[in-house]
DNA sequence: TAGAGCATGTAATAGGTTACATGATTAG
DNA sequence: CTAATCATGTAACCTATTACATGCTCTA
């Protein structure tokens, strides 16, 4: 039983609503973007493969002096297999985390080396914070009364209990590089 | 400039010391297993390809009653091709969290399938917390006097810092979910 | 006039997992 | 007797990104 994630996120977005493909890229953007993303490499095949399995419905839309749109509806049978999919349990999140990995393997490059890895670490995570910020603020003006709004706050709190997380770490991590830095200076002197 | 972090991260753990695909198989899973893995379709492979590349040497242990052993060992090559890698500032990690993914859309199911689904994470999470706890003991205990430990040690407190971090998330949002089904019930008995 | 936005899509390539094949030994 | 551990490796498959191709309009 191999369940493909990029069609169910594809059938999420679309449960919000018909749209295109090029909308539905735009989607992930401007809402999911710090928690899942798609390419359109990704995102026109399914859409395809949708149609042929009757899950969405394809109807074109023709426009002057731009390309048509070719819009995609769910149908109650991707409806159901939507929710069929989001009741499933789901699985154990095996992120790969770049900076664990280096930091891991830390001794092998100099103590500087490694407080400029954490410190860049610490800059992303914070542009991050901000993004998340203003993803929430979009939210929660464009959608005051969507009733999909409780749920998409929930998610924008968990990137900010996450990213505040990854910034306590990194200063932690910090102090101690630094406090070593210093024992090493100390060592030297003596 | 593609990289191929895979390549690295086995680059890494050779950094350790000379050992075989196996060993290397179970070094990630004894203690990097919380934030990073590999296969071995994925490290056989690019051990043979190390090899061709001179980033590291081949010996073969022969055994009695056991397959022989391919032992992979750095070159000074392959350590300055590592630390090279390693001063490269991390990239932003763009995780596909399915929790967050499903919680999005969770309009499309009823209350208490979003409850179920939250408990379900929640109870994942707790139980990798206890892991990573392990893995700091298993550490702390055997390699008491390695200078590799201190780094060691930082990873694993990311990761209790992360985990803890989504287990109060956890606790919020399921707050959040039992105080709609509340209301939800007291709107019916009207 | 260059670039961004609109809008579709494909092909090449990279990245990664799973299942399979082999075969001896040892522990339950 | 069964399952796990030791140990190597490959092939099939799935997943995902990137670059490319097309071509119009609007803005700086």
């Amino acid at each position: 039983m191999k369940e493909n994630k990029s069609k169910y996120a594809i059938m999420g977005i679309l449960s919000m609503g018909p749209m295109s493909g090029y909308d539905i890229k735009k989607r992930f953007e401007k809402s999911l973007a710090y928690f899942w993303s798609e390419s359109y490499g990704q995102i026109y095949p399914i859409l395809k493969n949708l149609a042929k399995q009757g899950l969405a419905t394809r109807s074109i839309k023709k426009q002057e002096g731009k390309p048509d749109r070719h819009i995609y509806a769910l149908t109650d049978k991707g409806r159901k297999a939507l929710q069929e999919w989001m009741i499933q349990p789901v699985g154990r999140l095996i992120g790969r985390h770049e900076i664990l990995l280096k930091l891991f393997f830390g001794q092998q490059v100099s103590l500087a080396d490694n407080i400029r890895q954490v410190e860049h670490f610490r800059k992303l995570q914070s542009q991050k914070l901000k993004e998340i910020k203003a993803t929430e603020e979009v939210l929660k003006a464009d959608h005051k009364d969507n009733p999909n709004l409780t749920y998409w706050l929930m998610t924008v709190r968990c990137g900010q209990y996450v990213n505040r997380a990854y910034l306590r770490w990194s200063d932690e991590t910090l102090a101690v590089l630094r406090g070593m830095e210093q024992e090493g200076v100390i060592k030297n002197g003596n």
